[in-house]
DNA sequence: TAGGCCATCTGGTCCT
DNA sequence: AGGACCAGATGGCCTA
């Protein structure tokens, strides 16, 4: 807000030098005030639309968080985990489809003794042999305060691997 | 208390 | 000119 005077217009001896200057001086004020004012309210306006772009791009996160399977299933992940685990998750799926492709019609001598891997097991060998540039599943590389766990890892893409195999999956898997 | 995560502010840059 | 996007800075909250 522009601190506007009061005695902003007196008049004496218009024509006097000094008393022109002051009057250009407090008129530099004046736009001044107004610049600031202006510039003022112009950020306060940016500000609202970043805080809104960022309220936005964190539902988006929301959402994202919403479909990937965590265990358990309150977990939170964080924004960088969200987007890593995400990333594998893909990766994972579209692995596993592939691998579907490969074992349908389910092979005589897979169905009989060789139990594709469980969660417990290999599943983690499956997923690191199946590519050797294979990013890990697990969404994070932190420490063992991750709520991505190993059993996180191999959790999503062996049950579907089942399902898509012909076996019934494993209670509570993550695709519907 | 240090470190991680997050929200917000801010100034710069690019685009329409 | 104004809006979108981005990256850096800052401060608050939480946890080990």
């Amino acid at each position: 807000m522009p601190a506007e005077g009061p005695g902003s217009g007196e008049g004496a001896e218009p024509g006097a030098p000094r008393e022109r200057r002051r009057r250009r001086g407090r008129a530099r004020a004046r736009t001044e005030a107004l610049l600031h004012t202006l510039k003022r309210s112009r950020r306060v306006k940016a500000n609202d639309r970043e805080r809104n772009r960022m309220h936005h791009l964190n539902a988006a996160l929301d959402e994202l968080r919403s479909v990937l399977p965590t265990f358990p299933d309150d977990t939170k992940l964080t924004k960088i985990e969200t987007l890593r685990f995400a990333y594998n998750y893909i990766w994972a799926l579209s692995e596993t489809l592939r691998l579907a492709e490969q074992c349908l019609p389910p092979p005589p001598a897979f169905r009989g003794s060789a139990a594709p891997p469980s969660p417990g097991s290999d599943a983690g060998s499956w997923l690191s042999s199946a590519s050797p540039s294979a990013p890990s599943l697990c969404a994070s590389t932190s420490g063992p305060s991750s709520p991505a766990t190993s059993e996180d890892c191999a959790y999503a893409p062996a049950d579907s691997l089942r399902g898509f195999c012909g076996l019934p999956a494993a209670p509570g898997a993550p695709l519907r």
